[in-house]
DNA sequence: GAGAACATGTAAGCGGTTACATGATTAT
DNA sequence: ATAATCATGTAACCGCTTACATGTTCTC
């Protein structure tokens, strides 16, 4: 399974974004807006907002309540923005890595449309390179039906998952740009 | 993504399984077999392996070579053999864990085939369950059309991933089942 | 009266990878 | 020459979760 490395911070960014808010907002705003595919829990969020903020990409201000414990409340700040939009803009390192990919093509707003779309083509034609490979060890496998060995039911079966999967990330991809290309800009 | 527990444990009993071999061999043998949906590094491998002696799971014996380095030659036990059948005849504690099924299920031969059915059935009817609820949540975000807001478009493609991710579980689910049982015993 | 929601944070620990250390042999 | 294969192992580190600590108010 790939590594998220920096994508913490932006799935922060990306809530902050949308308005300023505490570290327990974030926590409930990225289970509600994000929870299909990310998860972040308190250990991270709150460290990591305090780095946002020695790294200039958020303010904090101490907000008092009367009965309730004191808010931190976090504002992203311009180079907060710029950052956020360059992150989102960018393909990431493993095309393969849905979870990455889906966190930018949701951030996909904040850029262009012509942008998003050219995200997923790269993911679709990774994928498609995938599928090929492994359309060929299935096929080689049962194909290869010499020795009917213990294992070799069970094998294709989880292969055929591998297979599976590929298909179902190329088919989401084609749609996908089907209805982004579709919908806005068709020159690209 | 879900954690693996112990289950690394059983990808290298496994493989000890098939034949006594090193520590270097688990791994090419993990690589190969396991490849598609599973990995492990030497630095998860030495310490198991270890661990697989000291609980009597497996036997060593070195083995000295001229010109290479010595091997150390580990050899699943009587113990170690009900263990793993054991581990692979028990449903993952995550049905949704494709990673842990999927080893369970490479290992199916060595419990039955019923029991393999068994396994699957129980994974389909959790991924119909989760199917229902994001087919509930992505036609509700289609038809709430009212704010054409930024957002919306990119959301749904985000959507969309989680639906087609788990369609295309359930299609794996059963025909996979359909193969197990139509080719064996149908007594299930 | 119990438990959830509000709210912030830290420390311990787990699971895992990577780099390092060592060194001969064989294939390109 | 150089890289790959053979072979074992450890230490440092990273990312992340969980449990803990603290305390009020609102809801059942």
């Amino acid at each position: 399974m790939p590594r998220r490395r920096g994508a913490t911070r932006y799935a922060i960014l990306g809530m902050l974004n949308e308005s300023p808010m505490s570290g327990y907002d974030v926590k409930k705003r990225i289970e509600t807006d994000l929870g299909h595919f990310w998860r972040e829990s308190y250990g991270k969020i709150y460290p990591e907002l305090r780095k946002l903020v020695l790294d200039g990409l958020a303010t904090v201000r101490t907000q008092d309540q009367e009965g309730r414990p004191s808010r931190k409340v976090y504002t992203i700040t311009v180079n907060g923005m710029v950052d956020l939009r360059k992150w989102a803009s960018q393909a990431p390192p493993d095309l393969l890595d849905t979870g990455e990919l889906l966190l930018k093509i949701y951030h996909g707003h904040l850029v262009s449309s012509a942008n998003t779309a050219s995200l997923l083509r790269k993911a679709l034609q990774r994928a498609r390179e995938e599928l090929q490979e492994i359309r060929q060890h299935y096929e080689d496998e049962e194909e290869a039906s010499s020795g009917a060995d213990a294992g070799r039911q069970h094998r294709i079966v989880t292969l055929r998952y591998r297979l599976r999967y590929y298909e179902c990330l190329c088919l989401w991809a084609e749609e996908s740009l089907e209805k982004l290309e579709g919908g806005s800009s068709r020159h690209l």
